[in-house]
DNA sequence: CACCAGGCTCCGA
DNA sequence: TCGGAGCATGGT
């Protein structure tokens, strides 16, 4: 795995690269600095082996795909070393519902002030892993659904502090039971998302594969469906099995490394 | 100033 | 069922 890439790669926002090949972040409450040669101490642990999913063999997938799809390669090559996090599905929804008409930057800026604020990042150290609790972990349902969009307004969220708004209140009335999605077969559950205000077929398809870590959901994004045009026509996303959630961030990386930094759908 | 951001809602045809 | 403007905010 790189983490890097992994952290990097815009399937979350709640990362960031504090030193040369040191990153820092909040997952499930926790906090943590880690680089690249803390591998080892992070299959250790447990949870941050959940999280980072380093219980899967990735490199049996990308060869499926590359064997499957040839003009997969490239893009699998780019993404070689990128491993779907297991997040938290209330803070995958929420941070892909900010993520609609938006961009990475400012989305980052968004979520970490729905967070309250900054985390202090730790200095490094020779041997184990550097984590704690987090000052500001990722606010509740229950928590957003008891706010109004007067009280989201310095989040300077715009139209999107009312879906925000709408998802807490559909998630802690159990209207939508996120945990009774990872077993759900994939339509209902996406049918099931996209009852909340402002969650449409991309925002839905992202929660199952980021939140979820529903690997089959194959996400609606237009970039995507340009690329699958161009590259295999008449191919169904759903014919990329088991591993079609990491072939979506493997051509998602492709497509905005071929437009720069960032890219317009139109 | 124009254009646009890991879209979605809403409206009209 | 489909197309397109509008949406709030910030960056280039």
């Amino acid at each position: 795995m790189n983490l890097r890439k992994t952290l990097l790669c815009g399937q979350c926002f709640r990362w960031q690269e504090t030193a040369p090949g040191v990153f820092s972040g909040t997952a499930g409450g926790r906090f943590l600095t880690v680089s690249q040669k803390d591998l080892p101490l992070l299959k250790a642990d447990p949870f941050w082996c959940s999280y980072f999913d380093l219980g899967t063999d990735y490199d049996t997938l990308q060869r499926q795909l590359a064997v499957l799809y040839p003009t997969l390669r490239e893009a699998a090559q780019l993404g070689m070393g990128i491993h779907i996090l297991r997040q938290d599905p209330w803070e995958a929804l929420c941070s892909f519902i900010l993520s609609q008409n938006n961009n990475i930057p400012r989305i980052q800026g968004i979520i970490n002030r729905l967070c309250g604020g900054q985390e202090e990042s730790l200095p490094p150290i020779m041997s184990g892993l550097r984590q704690q609790k987090s000052l500001h972990p990722f606010p509740s349902a229950e928590t957003l659904a008891g706010q109004t969009e007067q009280d989201l307004a310095p989040l300077r969220c715009g139209f999107r502090a009312r879906y925000l708004l709408d998802a807490a209140e559909k998630v802690a009335s159990g209207t939508v039971n996120l945990e009774a999605l990872r077993t759900a077969p994939l339509e209902e559950a996406r049918r099931q998302l996209m009852t909340i205000i402002g969650v449409g077929p991309k925002v839905a398809d992202c929660t199952l594969l980021y939140g979820l870590h529903r690997m089959e959901a194959f996400p609606k994004d237009v970039w995507i469906k340009r690329a699958m045009a161009q590259w295999f026509p008449g191919v169904a996303p759903s014919s990329f099995g088991p591993a079609a959630g990491l072939a979506q961030q493997y051509i998602f990386c492709w497509v905005r490394q071929q437009a720069g930094r960032t890219v317009s759908h139109k």
